[in-house]
DNA sequence: CGTTGTGAAATGATTCACAGCT
DNA sequence: AGCTGTGAATCATTTCACAACG
């Protein structure tokens, strides 16, 4: 049993990439998978996968390696998408309908459940089959479709006043695109995603291939990133 | 002078928010800030910004701080966003409209500077002023139009290829919005971005937050990649 | 004063290497 | 044999704490 040890950061970063690769392997109807293999499939040790999983319990078979229905089940377990998370989107602009028609978050057990936008030429419109509420509707929406992770596509400027309405209606998590600190006072949990702040780390690494050199382990970004 | 020290790589990724942040002070017009308010601002201790610019050599003033100009210019230097980057989108579909759009690419320095898809619905319509080029046309403008990144915006099963052709015809950075690994034997820089990661981060918190307790520093994602 | 830059100490994460299971 | 789980060792990053500077 998982009992209360702490997990490192970086560690749970790689939950999601173990995942993603399972997945790719249940495709393939491979039954079992070692350490080794992950590890080669995602540029990482034997021993780093190893140790990763063995946080949350022991579920490896020694001689065989790791069933890999029974650890994509457990990993989805573990990292929560197991159940079903309903989810808002706040703005309605580039980003917010690229991120509405993304097929994947649906596959993942995430469901845009509704969308917000504070612009009247938006407003009533319908985008990927969701109706563009106004920012007024958001507390009773939040409650009435259990919304439980809000979405923030909105520019710099609008965000923390977003985060705050998110925060006074009871989301759990905040999922933000604006490039800006969002202050949320530990009252949920928080997960950014800045495209220029990714762009700069790739021009750094570009230009330091130009002169000196770093070592390439993995990747930076979010996600792998990072 | 910054001669050939290692640089973690934490240190880079928060280079970008003390860039981020700086040129929000520069619009305020304030002139200097020490270690301790810019760590303030991103939830840092002023320990760990003054270790991060100091990789670079010796700009701060003693009883000063930083001029906020001048590290402003400095740190652009250092992350290689002071000169200008041409970029191509691969992939004309939600995300890669969505990229095309952002209109902060540019004001960082990132310029597209050509889009293709291989969808001979999408070939030759005009997407925020890009026309739509075949895959073909890849090699040629990537020559002709001086693409140094390539924006990998096309689904999982395509990006490995896309990935190849970008190499083969010279860019120098690839950053990826394919839910996969891509394999570029050290011929290029590589960033990636994955939506569907930084909402399984985001679940974990949450599950977490519900249960045990975890330390809550930085940011995950991307970046706090990711 | 206030604030930087930086060795030294402390903390955190990865890798090693091997006992033990199948 | 092949592979896991894990303590011990190594390596990386952060924090401490203080001399030096304007």
């Amino acid at each position: 049993m998982p009992s209360r040890a702490r997990i490192p950061r970086p560690t749970v970063k790689r939950l999601s990439l173990y995942l993603r690769e399972l997945e790719s392997r249940v495709e393939l109807d491979q039954q079992t998978i070692s350490s080794k293999q992950l590890g080669d499939a995602l540029g990482l040790t034997d021993a780093q996968v190893r140790k990763d999983l063995a946080y949350f319990g022991q579920f490896g078979h020694p001689g065989i390696g790791y069933r890999v229905s029974e650890l994509t089940e457990r990993l989805r377990q573990i990292l929560g998408t197991d159940r079903k998370w309903n989810a808002a989107v706040i703005g309605a602009g580039n980003i917010g309908r690229a991120l509405m028609a993304y097929q994947r978050f649906r596959r993942k057990g995430f469901e845009i459940v509704a969308v917000f936008d504070n612009d009247a030429d938006v407003i009533g419109r319908v985008i990927s089959g969701h109706r563009v509420r106004p920012m007024e509707d958001l507390p009773d929406l939040v409650r009435e479709r259990d919304i439980k992770i809000g979405i923030v596509a909105v520019p710099a400027g609008a965000a923390q006043e977003v985060a705050d309405a998110l925060i006074d209606a009871g989301v759990l998590g905040i999922l933000n695109f604006a490039p800006i600190r969002l202050d949320v006072r530990d009252a949920v949990s928080i997960t950014s995603v800045d495209f220029s702040v990714s762009l700069e780390q790739l021009a750094f690494q570009i230009s330091l291939g130009l002169t000196g050199s770093l070592d390439e382990r993995d990747e930076p970004t979010a996600p792998r990133e990072g």
